[in-house]
DNA sequence: GCCAACGTTGGC
DNA sequence: GCCAACGTTGGC
């Protein structure tokens, strides 16, 4: 079991728009970054748990929490050259990009901030804190998950 | 909307 | 394979 955190544009996609999917999934289209492809491909496994993150908007910060439940499979599209995800350089038989389905597990009742994550003295791994952050998808050690998760869950 | 920090592209 | 130019991300 791995941890990992997703960064979404709540205008685009938001944790409330995964709730209210078929089944409260959804496929994790778009990732255009061959380090977060590496770990969708790679690594992200059945089972495991995501943070869901909310970026360029006004509260930016972790606002939830899913599960893995399909393991990496070519992210459609890339072939379709109507989406802005279309990469023309990409083809069936070696896709460049892959994506996985993740499913709404937990809304926080409080938004965990970026804010509030930089001054949590536990935290100095994840991705976020650090440069590099800019990552659509990142892991996120067990020990600053189960940090952050508390955090996330305990009444204010 | 600004801009710093990256990542990608492509000429050489 | 270098590196300048360009594009994107994302916090503020």
């Amino acid at each position: 079991m791995q941890y990992w955190l997703f960064k979404t544009e709540p205008d685009a996609f938001s944790i409330d728009d995964l709730a209210n999917m078929p089944n409260q999934t959804e496929h994790w289209d778009g990732i255009r970054n061959y380090q977060a492809r590496n770990f969708l491909r790679d690594q992200i496994k059945q089972g495991d748990q995501v943070f869901i993150y909310h970026s360029s908007c006004k509260d930016v910060g972790i606002v939830g929490l899913a599960e893995v439940v399909k393991e990496a499979y070519p992210d459609h599209t890339q072939f379709n050259p109507e989406t802005k995800y279309y990469d023309p350089k990409s083809t069936q038989d070696k896709p460049r990009w892959y994506m996985v389905d993740i499913k709404f597990k937990q809304k926080f009742d409080h938004l965990l901030s970026l804010k509030a994550i930089k001054q949590m003295a536990d935290i100095s791994e994840v991705g976020l804190v650090k440069k590099g952050g800019r990552l659509s998808v990142m892991p996120v050690p067990e020990h600053e998950f189960r940090v952050l998760l508390k955090q996330a869950t305990q009444s204010q």
